[in-house]
RNA sequence: GGUCCCAUCGUCUAGCGGCCAAGGACAUCGCCCUUUCAAGGCGGCGGCACGGGUUCGAAUCCCGUUGGGACCGCCA
């Protein structure tokens, strides 16, 4: 790679599937070069597998980069200088190439197929961005399992090119400049290098991306739980925290700067410094970046973020005004890893119903309740709408706790129990704030613990 | 089986010959805070796989061993 030429990286997945966790990784890394460097990110569409591939797939991929804010300069979508981007439209170029090959007697016919001719005594060695040398002979380039020499498939007999060579023969044409891929790439290399040789092409430059592991060490996949990101979005992970811990598998900002945005990233990415070593994917992990960017989250757009979970439950957040979603929101401060806990944590504040089928006030005792009644007459004498807040309130619980001598928690508890219908929640005194006088009336009024 | 690759706390990593009796983060444990739970603060536990070299000096370089992984489809 010339080093003023401009980087041309690319993203080739085959729509054999959702946007898994791997792909994203592989595609969230090509993207941060491209950003970093100024230069262009590039998606083709691997469509050559005619069984498994559909129109489909390739959609709900897109809408996964997308969704991780993974944009493409280049793509059968939004077209470009070297399309067309989805290879059973290359069709002819493929077959041109592989007969130019034939005729050059570098590679020969069987049936319907082009296969390669793998040549014998060469050294093929190139320097990966990550990995650093590596070097096989040719003649181990490409190999049975019983190790003789297997010459590669370029046309199958369908007519299709097969990914090793299409692989390569897109990449020149596209003028990428660095193939960014996973590592399970990286015993293809060669194979493709040899190909790039007899066509007389220089070949890119290489940079393989550590896999990414399940818990059991192996290469994630489909057998590991959730792998397609758009199971983690339905789990109420952030687009911008599997942004985040993916750049974190494999590579750091460095600074001990663990939670970062897409800026960020961006600003400090550099490819030489990805690790070689296999990452396991943890999902405690996840749940921690998920809540830091929770925490750090504009009140409007984390509220926009919860909604969707609010109405899977049921609950119609589109009935109150923004910013009392946005202050319930606020109160549950760091409580809750995903979007989806928070809706829950917080659904007391858009319904009474989820309460009374949590809470009945069963095991209060006519002792306790006698307290609770008369605690709160006077808290209702003497805090009226205007003046119902939360600083007001807890002092006045504290005093009278003292002067009756009762303790804050036979007060604090069942009141909580009653306006959240959780044993668990943020102060009830700040609840209470927000749902407001009334609110609480009817509520605590329900359980009889106001008369 | 063959080819290639990898090897720092359970996990993600910093470290690229002396600043390391190895630093951070997650997890975990304990304490503080406290109306509950989080959050936050403080602290604990925990690692350079092993063996040889090279060197005044090695987590860092070399070799071997062991362990792990990827690949070996007319799938990509």
């Amino acid at each position: 790679m010339d080093i003023n030429e401009k980087v041309r990286v690319r993203f080739a997945p085959s729509p054999t599937g959702a946007l898994h966790i791997g792909g994203a990784h592989t595609a969230l890394f090509n993207w941060l070069w491209a950003r970093h460097t100024g230069g262009t990110f590039i998606l083709r569409i691997e469509d050559t597998d005619r069984e498994r591939s559909t129109a489909e797939y390739e959609r709900t991929i897109m809408d996964g980069m997308k969704w991780m804010g993974l944009d493409w300069d280049e793509g059968p979508d939004v077209g470009g200088a070297y399309g067309p981007y989805r290879q059973t439209e290359r069709m002819k170029e493929y077959t041109d190439t592989a007969n130019y090959l034939v005729d050059q007697g570098k590679a020969y016919k069987e049936g319907d197929a082009v296969i390669f001719k793998v040549p014998r005594g060469e050294q093929v060695t190139f320097q990966d961005v990550i990995y650093g040398d590596i070097s096989v002979a040719s003649e181990k380039a490409s190999m049975n399992t019983d190790g003789s020499i297997k010459d590669i498939v370029m046309i199958k007999s369908d007519g299709r090119p097969t990914y090793n060579y299409a692989a390569v023969a897109d990449d020149h044409a596209m003028n990428i400049t660095t193939v960014i891929r996973g590592e399970d790439h990286i015993a293809n290399t060669p194979k493709q290098i040899l190909i790039y040789r007899a066509l007389g092409w220089t070949p890119p430059q290489f940079a393989h991306l550590p896999m990414i592991l399940g818990g059991d060490k192996k290469k994630l996949s489909k057998r590991h739980r959730a792998t397609s990101v758009f199971e983690y979005s339905g789990m109420g992970y952030l687009p911008e925290a599997i942004f985040n811990f993916l750049a974190l598998l494999g590579w750091t900002p460095g600074g001990d700067i663990e939670i970062f945005d897409r800026d960020l990233a961006v600003n400090k990415f550099e490819l030489s410094k990805v690790t070689k070593k296999p990452a396991v994917f943890d999902m405690k992990k996840l749940d921690f970046v998920n809540q830091e960017h929770l925490k750090a989250m504009r009140p409007d757009d984390r509220r926009k973020a919860i909604e969707p979970f609010w109405r899977e439950l049921g609950l119609s957040p589109g009935s109150f005004a923004p910013k009392y979603l946005e202050d319930s929101l606020a109160l549950m401060g760091g409580r809750g890893k995903t979007t989806k806990e928070l809706a829950e944590f917080s659904d007391y504040f858009l319904e009474f119903g989820p309460v009374k089928s949590r809470y009945t006030a069963e095991e209060v005792t006519p002792k306790e309740r006698e307290t609770l009644n008369k605690f709160f007459a006077s808290a209702f004498a003497e805090f009226g709408p205007d003046i119902w807040d939360a600083r007001g309130l807890e002092a006045f619980a504290r005093e009278w706790c003292e002067k009756n001598g009762a303790s804050l928690k036979e007060i604090a508890m069942p009141m909580r129990f009653a306006l959240s219908g959780r044993r668990v929640s943020p102060g009830v005194f700040e609840i209470a704030s927000i749902l407001g006088r009334e609110e609480c009336m009817k509520r605590l009024s329900h359980y009889g613990f106001v008369r």
